[in-house]
DNA sequence: TCGAACCATCACACTTGTGTGAGGGTCCAG
DNA sequence: CTGGACCCTCACACAAGTGTGATGGTTCGA
């Protein structure tokens, strides 16, 4: 599919469609007029992409770990070098800690909402 | 305690202090030649401000939950207006789908990393 | 064959959270 | 009373993610 579509199935701008290719994050190929080529793959890997985003993490450590988010994995073996390693395990602790402080903030949103909610209902 | 006690209590650099007041998320007393005055309540507030800026959400959204995060919360009805509860109740579902995103990916890395140490331990 | 709807690159600009430094007050210890 | 360690405001700068538009090529249906 072309960026139209792809952009149309992820929800995402056609600028940001390039920006994360500028970025190493996608890969397309290319018509032979130039036009950019996605496959299905990329429409799960780009709703990946901002799922990360949003979540806070840069397009330059999504493109670390996403080699290790893929399903099939056995190939990726190969890099892991000891930087790597390291990047990935402080990458996880720091998320988990990401999600420690959503979750908690969130009860805590949670918890007002139903007390107002309780109180005027 | 002035902002210098105030950054190396907090690990935040004064610059950010400086910024979180202009953007309204703390509110320091001012002594009488104009030095900013905190009291311990913002060190605790300063730390949640940076988990959630962690966390993906900007000072815009910060403030507006931030009266809802604290501990004695009774006087805090008064301003819970529909759009007040429609932000908190969106913001809520967001920060829900940020942790489960986060979750997600976060335990794939660690798996991945388990696969990986054991391959090599 | 012409126009609409795509696509391309390039570039300028904005916002947010930061870094950094200039220029200048305050205060205390030596 | 002077030096150093604080503090102030102001301002310019930067990276990242994103918006927007200029300028121009391709494709396809009417």
């Amino acid at each position: 599919m072309r960026i139209g579509e792809l952009s149309d199935r992820t929800a995402t701008p056609r600028r940001l469609l390039r920006y994360y290719e500028e970025q190493g994050l996608i890969v397309p190929a290319r018509s032979p007029n130039g036009y950019r080529e996605y496959d299905e793959y990329n429409v799960d890997r780009v709703l990946q992409i901002r799922g990360l985003l949003d979540a806070g993490l840069p397009t330059r450590i999504i493109k670390q770990i996403l080699p290790c988010l893929d399903k099939p994995r056995a190939i990726v073996f190969a890099d892991a070098t000891p930087e790597m390693i390291a990047t990935l395990e402080h990458e996880r602790d720091r998320m988990t800690e990401r999600v420690n402080c959503l979750t908690r903030n969130r009860d805590a949103i949670a918890e007002y909402l139903d007390a107002v909610l309780a109180n005027r209902g």
